[in-house]
DNA sequence: CTGGGGATGGGGCCC
DNA sequence: CGGGCCCCATCCCCA
């Protein structure tokens, strides 16, 4: 026989306990802040104090300190209200911080439901989507005052009491790792400049699938986890840790839900909102909310000051754990750079066609590739081509290479090279000839338009020049 | 529908 | 610590 009630009523015992200051046998102290509780409960909620407490249980006699500086003492008192409630008080101000710091205490749990909070977010913002253009249809006229407590519930976590919630590869690892380092981020403005540049790649779907994927949720074109990549990290990855990037893409769509509360049981799903399909609605999601965009803004610019790397040691060795998965690495600068593929961050864009890189290698690789023809390949037939026995075809802002025969038989061997197509594409013949490269924003349109009537434009290939060429055509990225 | 190849992106690591 | 190279996985396009 069970008494399904007696697990709850034994955890508010125990917050009883930790209110008055009953056997509490483990102080913690964020900044400056000192928190009481029992070992126990601290042991079978995150994964972090387990470690921490396996560790210095040996002198049971002493009472165990901690001491934390990467959040706050408002995050810590969520997570040790959730700890001994289950009640996870989320808000848009705090989600971020409570999400990163239940990263760091291995808290699996917190981090779901933060995700949760996110995802339905972003549900929240197309129902205020709808709402927005309802009401524009229909009420204009009306006095258009908002419901305040449309999403004022709390979030609670109510099907399972807090539990265990160790994660085996990261567990270890994190012992005593406990030093944070800012890291570099766009600030809002920068991102929404890199944004709307993002907006225009042509690529967009792809992404959005690939984030997707980061997220864990489920795609048409998802690939088995049996096919997933060669690291273990990726696979081993767990789906309830967002990616950065994602929650920024959704919180940069999402309505104000600061201040908002939510109701979320673990047992009833949220389903989310799917990622935006497309650019259209991803746009007229952003306009729908355009007066409510610079709330996720702010919540944006104070991730810089929440978000970290956590070193921690591996037997001599020190490592940087990703503060979003699983991923380690030796190197902070490396993980700077891993950090982009959570940040969206691409620093490099290509002056030809627009398309951002996360690296500059790859913006190189990129151009070298799509714009410079430098592969003495023939594209049509493989075969290695030289000056003498093949040309560079232009079509678009894309170069490749032909062989002579190809050429022929392609038919294309009769068109000069289009000066006046060049020109038409927005460079006067007196501006460096390597300017056709630098193609702006604002030449994009122009470029799109006149692709097609640019057709394809051959110009004689003179490899020694390559070098040269490579400097002059892409000052940005030698 | 499928396989091949190009483009892209990410990790490891050397300089 | 940044730049760069190499390698590999994945996606996408095309035959």
């Amino acid at each position: 026989m069970e008494i399904s009630s007696r697990p709850s009523r034994l955890l508010q015992q125990l917050n009883e306990q930790r209110r008055q200051d009953l056997f509490c046998d483990c102080s913690i102290l964020v900044e400056g802040k000192v928190f009481k509780a029992h070992r126990n409960v601290l042991f079978a909620s995150s994964g972090y104090f387990k470690m921490l407490l396996s560790q210095s249980s040996k002198d049971m006699s002493q009472p165990t300190t901690a001491t934390f500086h990467m959040f706050s003492p408002d995050t810590f008192m969520v997570i040790l209200d959730f700890v001994y409630s289950g009640k996870l008080s989320l808000t848009g101000q705090n989600v971020i911080e409570v999400m990163s710091a239940a990263s760091y205490l291995q808290m699996t749990d917190i981090i779901s439901v933060c995700k949760t909070f996110i995802k339905s977010s972003l549900d929240i913002s197309e129902k205020e989507k709808d709402r927005y253009f309802s009401l524009s249809e229909k009420d204009l006229n009306s006095n258009g005052t908002e419901s305040p407590g449309l999403y004022s519930t709390e979030w609670r976590v109510e099907s399972s009491p807090p539990h265990s919630q160790m994660d085996s590869d990261v567990g270890v690892s994190m012992v005593g790792g406990n030093s944070w380092s800012n890291c570099t981020y766009y600030s809002a403005s920068q991102r929404n400049t890199q944004r709307s540049n993002l907006i225009k790649q042509t690529q967009r779907r792809h992404s959005i699938k690939k984030r997707m994927r980061q997220l864990g949720l489920p795609q048409s074109t998802d690939v088995p986890p049996g096919k997933s990549r060669k690291l273990g990290d990726r696979a081993s990855e767990p789906t309830n840790h967002i990616s950065q990037s994602e929650e920024q893409t959704q919180l940069d769509t999402e309505v104000d839900f600061a201040d908002a509360g939510y109701q979320h049981g673990l047992g009833s799903e949220v389903l989310p909102r799917s990622l935006l399909e497309t650019q259209q609605e991803y746009e007229s999601s952003r306009s729908a909310n355009k007066s409510k965009s610079s709330k996720a803004d702010e919540l944006y610019a104070s991730m810089p000051t929440i978000l970290g790397v956590m070193g921690s040691w591996i037997e001599d060795d020190v490592r940087f754990k990703c503060p979003f998965c699983t991923h380690m690495v030796k190197r902070k600068a490396d993980l700077k750079r891993h950090l982009r593929c959570h940040t969206g961050e691409r620093p490099y864009p290509c002056e030809a066609c627009g398309k951002r890189f996360t690296r500059l290698e790859h913006l190189r690789s990129h151009f070298r590739t799509i714009h410079q023809a430098c592969k003495p390949i023939c594209r049509k037939c493989k075969r290695h081509v030289t000056d003498m026995t093949g040309q560079v075809v232009q079509e678009g802002t894309r170069r490749y290479r032909l062989c002579n025969e190809c050429l022929v038989e392609a038919g294309i061997e009769s068109i000069p090279i289009d000066l006046e197509a060049e020109q038409s594409l927005g460079f006067s013949p007196e501006e460096d000839k390597d300017s056709r490269w630098h193609f702006g924003e604002e030449h994009r349109t122009k470029e799109v338009v006149e692709e097609d009537s640019v057709g394809l434009v051959i110009q004689e290939v003179d490899d020694s020049e390559d070098e040269t060429e490579k400097k002059e055509v892409k000052p940005n990225i030698s």
